[in-house]
DNA sequence: TTTTATTTTTAGGCTAATCTAAAAATTTAT
DNA sequence: ATAAATTTTTAGATTAGCCTAAAAATAAAA
């Protein structure tokens, strides 16, 4: 029985929410995800639960099978090599790689995943500090804090972000601010969650609440 | 306007029949290398040409407009400099990549492939000595001439397949014989057309007549 | 606890890509 | 030149994946 493209994005769509913590994934939610009408939200979840890679019950939501967990897994495998592929060998910037990801994590052989795996030296980590599961699923974990966390005086290094936009990318490249980067609090402003802070031990700038709870760093 | 991987499957096979000097490709050569109905044939051609990627006259076959043969083109471009990268970075073999490649072809980002080919060293040919086409629809030209057309006594070396299945690709891995072996005619056999050889001036060999007509060899 | 709002499902339709069977056109053979 | 064979097209159906509008179920508010 073999797994369409849509209906593996949707996999991966459902298993980010439930991800997350949520117990099922909402009809609505996926449907805002996947850019498409709840009405076909409710079509394709039907025939994922028929393909035993889904459990359905009417009206309260969506949960994912052992295999359709499986599935989600290995297509963020995939999506995540490639997208270090993309930008160690092809020199494309973090915030250019997402969409190229999406096609190419539908290509199928594990094989073929797997050697590529090693041609890039078994990266831990996407681009994005996004971990990559291994050839038998297993994510690698990291203790990781969001920026919005830490007080005053706290020092760290940006190993993700929580959302990776390409505009908040973008952003993020305009600041000078990536990976690696290093990361003082100066300041916390309560009143609207924002910071400043000492980058690279070099630059002092202040940043929004926004980007305090989307970037996650380690001590 | 865009095209489903589907349209661009059929523009290949389209391309690679008149490429073979046909004036013009039969539904039912299309279908063939399909592996569809004439019917549906009849259907996709007419909707290539809505799109005026193709001309159709009713019962006498299918050209490529000049944008149809540029996207079938390119498609070929991204297909070798693909099957490139699996042979010379994942270390596949020549006779596994053709299926991979069928997929990747269809990946959009005209920078992902522009840059994979310079990743690669700008190769000419790939991995079954078929010309890589440039960013600008260019083919490499190389005189090369089938080993039956060769006489007793003459020498070449291997630079190319005509039909690269699998099976035919592991049988000459049986023999040891690649691109880049050196051959020399020790006889030929006019009654079946096989012919006897001497490989890299170290092995004698009898292959036959369809195997002779499917090598290409460079003097 | 009714009423109202929101979420989810159903009903009915559309397009792309496929099929089989039958009709029409073209080519080959007699 | 007519008949037979082959190729191509048309007709009519099917399936995946999507849509909108309406109905049904659930959750929130009064
Ligand atoms: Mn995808
Ligand atoms: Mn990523
Ligand atoms: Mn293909
Ligand atoms: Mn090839």
């Amino acid at each position: 029985m073999k797994i369409s493209k849509t209906e593996e994005n949707y996999l991966k769509v459902i298993f980010s929410i439930l991800e997350k913590g949520k117990p099922s994934a909402s009809t609505n939610a996926i449907s805002k995800k996947m850019q498409t009408s709840a009405a076909s939200v409710t079509d394709m979840v039907k025939r994922l639960a028929k393909k035993k890679l889904a459990i359905h019950e009417s009206h309260k939501g969506v949960k994912l099978t052992k295999r359709g967990g499986q599935i989600a897994t290995m297509l963020l495998r995939k999506h995540r090599l490639w997208e270090v592929f993309l930008v160690d060998k092809l020199d494309f910037l973090w915030d250019e790689v997402h969409e190229m990801a999406e096609e190419l994590e539908h290509i199928q052989s594990k094989e073929m995943i797997d050697r590529l795996d090693s041609f890039l030296g078994n990266p831990k980590f996407d681009p994005h500090g996004d971990p990559i599961p291994d050839a038998e699923g297993n994510f690698a974990t990291r203790q990781q804090t969001p920026l919005n966390e830490f007080k005053v005086g706290e020092k760290g290094t940006v190993v993700g972000v929580r959302e990776s936009s390409t505009p908040f990318l973008q952003y993020l490249d305009q600041l000078d601010l990536g990976l690696g980067s290093k990361v003082e609090i100066l300041e916390k402003f309560e009143y609207d969650n924002s910071a400043k802070i000492l980058l690279n031990k070099s630059k002092e700038i202040v940043i929004t609440g926004k980007v305090c709870l989307n970037l996650f760093l380690q001590k």
